[in-house]
RNA sequence: UGGGGUGUAGCCAAGAGGCCCAAGGCACCGGAUUUUGAUUCCGGCAUUCCCAGGUUCGAAUCCUGGCACCCCAGCCA
């Protein structure tokens, strides 16, 4: 696609380049670093993009790395699913597949070497009081009654702590900074606490667990990563990731960047706020088409290059900002608009008669598979008396701008005929049955021999040979831009109740059944859709809509005056 | 009343003292082509860069002072 398209530069490529440029690093080495307690969501595509993207291009490597050192939390399951979606967006870790917890031993070793440099101590005071004694964002903090015990003490505690002999919550190793600081982090963090809890990687080994800034900084050092990318909330934590690295003997100097988090609006991108969502069920699950989740988004439909497209078109800078859906949607469709073959279906059907077509009559007509792409064939599809079309391509009391069908005008049935409406039969409450047509039989294919101008085209499906399917139309998931905007009110209040419609006798050209799970398609006219990975079969055909085509006409409509009804 | 960040069009985003009466994308508005009211194609869309002063021949870019918004008080990451 438009991969070919050098990546669109940006601070950090920047700072690369420079390090490289003044020999300060020979060999770039970044990371991907989640926690395997969720699914990834297209937030988390930026950062896979950046790191990488940018390491790649520097001929460097990037790792991935589950940061495991919190074992209540993180589970199997999302280890696999990570790896599987990352993989999907179209990026490999070779050989480099680490965890954090492979590094427990050395971590374990480096907090030994900070206790021996009076750097950190064993503190026994309680986590309420730890709160207490740190101080507010205006006021110092005071320092504990542990922060001086000896060394031979503060080892002694620790190596207990690691063999099990405390219960959870009875000690913590802090490092001894600065209890005065006006940064918090640095007001003697917490650095290993006690949680007799099974570990997915390390099962019951250990009963201590180091926190996130003590594991991340040597972790990093530990692999060598030249620039540890991260979202702007570690700004703060800056210090203390220096800190950690310049008070132990640790192998190399990562330097941490920071840049702003992805926001997209009408859904929420906090995995606080999808678990949550998915608890409640208030979605169909992680995969739920309607969510922004990697699986969610590829259920839907959307390829890993509109993906990336999409995030190389976001940018990396350090500001907040909030993408607008249009922009997901639009390099979904420039991805789609080249790739996908086109097809003929119709979501809600009314039926058309074609009165002068012989009856019991049915043939085969050429349907190109791209009109952009020729030499990417054509199709045949069938075609005889009674067809169907769109109920919305048929208007009794049409406007002059209206191009379908509708009484006494005439319109082209696409690569078949041209027809023109005779007539129309309704049911006893007024609901239009029956769409009486005729065909001008020189039409074939679609033009008159005289060429006269037909302005309309319309899809349709033969009636006889349709397929029956179910079709999931989806929306936006929130009915506001920021439902987080207002946290008075619950954001669960501001879910779109039409987020999901499910349409059941859509009537599809016939082979669409026989394609595999995750084919994608453009109904013509209609938009990009995609058979369910899980439910489409060629008996039950279900199709997803990935996004709507452009629709100039529906602005037109909207401008126009009124009619009635 | 602490610390750390950020402010360029509706949404993103280039820009690092003169080439800026400010790239590009999305959105939007025209118009051309079209057997998808799709695609494609052309054209339009900030005399102005959060505000106010200042420095300079010259500032979005430098200085000073404001203002607005985001993050931080987990033994989460």
């Amino acid at each position: 696609m438009n991969e070919t398209r050098p990546k669109q530069s940006n601070f950090i490529r920047d700072i690369v380049d420079a390090d490289l440029e003044s020999g300060k690093h020979l060999n770039i080495i970044t990371r991907f670093p989640p926690e395997p307690n969720g699914y990834l969501h297209i937030g988390h595509a930026k950062s896979i993009c950046l790191n990488f993207d940018t390491a790649e291009e520097k001929g460097g490597e990037c790792h991935l790395r589950f940061d495991d050192t919190n074992p209540e939390k993180e589970e199997e399951e999302f280890i696999e699913a990570i790896k599987a979606d990352v993989a999907w967006l179209g990026y490999s870790w070779g050989e480099h597949l680490y965890h954090a917890s492979n590094y427990f031993d050395q971590l374990y070793q480096f907090a030994v070497e900070l206790i021996q440099n009076g750097k950190a101590y064993v503190e026994d005071l309680t986590a309420e009081e730890i709160r207490t004694y740190r101080g507010t964002l205006t006021t110092p903090g005071k320092e504990s009654p542990c922060r001086d015990r000896s060394i031979e003490d503060n080892l002694d505690l620790f190596e207990r702590m690691r063999a099990g002999e405390f219960g959870n919550g009875e000690h913590v190793l802090r490092a001894r900074i600065d209890m005065s600081s006006p940064n918090l982090n640095m007001r003697d963090p917490v650095l290993y606490r006690i949680r007799h809890a099974n570990h997915p990687m390390t099962g019951d080994r250990w009963s201590i667990y180091p926190m996130y800034d003590f594991t991340h900084s040597l972790s990093d050092a530990i692999e060598g990563i030249t620039h540890s990318l991260c979202t702007l909330e570690f700004e703060d934590h800056r210090p203390l990731y220096d800190w950690c690295i310049e008070n132990v003997s640790a192998p190399s100097r990562p330097r941490q960047i920071e840049f702003s988090r992805l926001n997209l609006e009408y859904t929420v991108m906090s995995k606080r706020l999808l678990t949550q969502l998915v608890d409640q069920q208030q979605v169909e699950g992680w995969d739920d088409p309607r969510l922004p989740t990697l699986v969610g988004l590829r259920r839907r439909g959307f390829t890993p290059e509109s993906i990336r497209l999409f995030i190389n078109r976001v940018g990396v800078t350090k500001k907040d900002h909030t993408i607008q859906m249009s922009l997901l949607e639009n390099s979904a469709r420039e991805v789609l608009d080249q790739t996908t073959p086109r097809r003929l279906a119709v979501l809600d059907p009314i039926k058309v008669i074609i009165d002068n077509y012989p009856d019991g009559q049915s043939e085969l007509l050429d349907a190109i598979n791209h009109p952009n792409f020729p030499e990417r064939g054509s199709r045949k599809i069938p075609f005889s008396k009674e067809i169907w079309i769109e109920r919305a391509d048929f208007m009794e009391e049409a406007p002059k701008k209206f191009f379908r069908l509708s009484p006494g005008r005439e319109v082209r049935l696409r690569f078949a005929y041209l027809i023109t409406c005779k007539e129309i039969t309704k049911d006893s409450e007024g609901k239009i049955v029956t769409i009486h047509c005729d065909h001008d039989p020189a039409s074939r294919g679609g033009n008159a021999p005289d060429g006269r101008k037909v302005k309309g085209t319309i899809h349709w499906v033969c009636a006889q040979h349709a397929v029956e399917a179910t079709v999931r139309l989806y929306d936006r998931l929130f009915q506001v831009a920021h439902p987080l905007a207002d946290p008075a009110e619950g954001f669960g209040q501001r879910l779109n109740p039409d987020s999901l419609k499910i349409i059941r006798n859509c009537k599809l050209e016939p082979g669409l059944e026989e394609s595999a799970p995750e084919s994608r398609f453009q109904f013509e006219r209609l938009g990009y859709f995609c058979s369910d990975r899980h439910d489409h079969t060629p008996e039950h055909p279900v199709f997803n809509r990935i996004v709507p085509l452009r629709d100039s006409w529906s602005k037109i409509e909207k401008a126009t005056p009124v009619k009635k009804k």
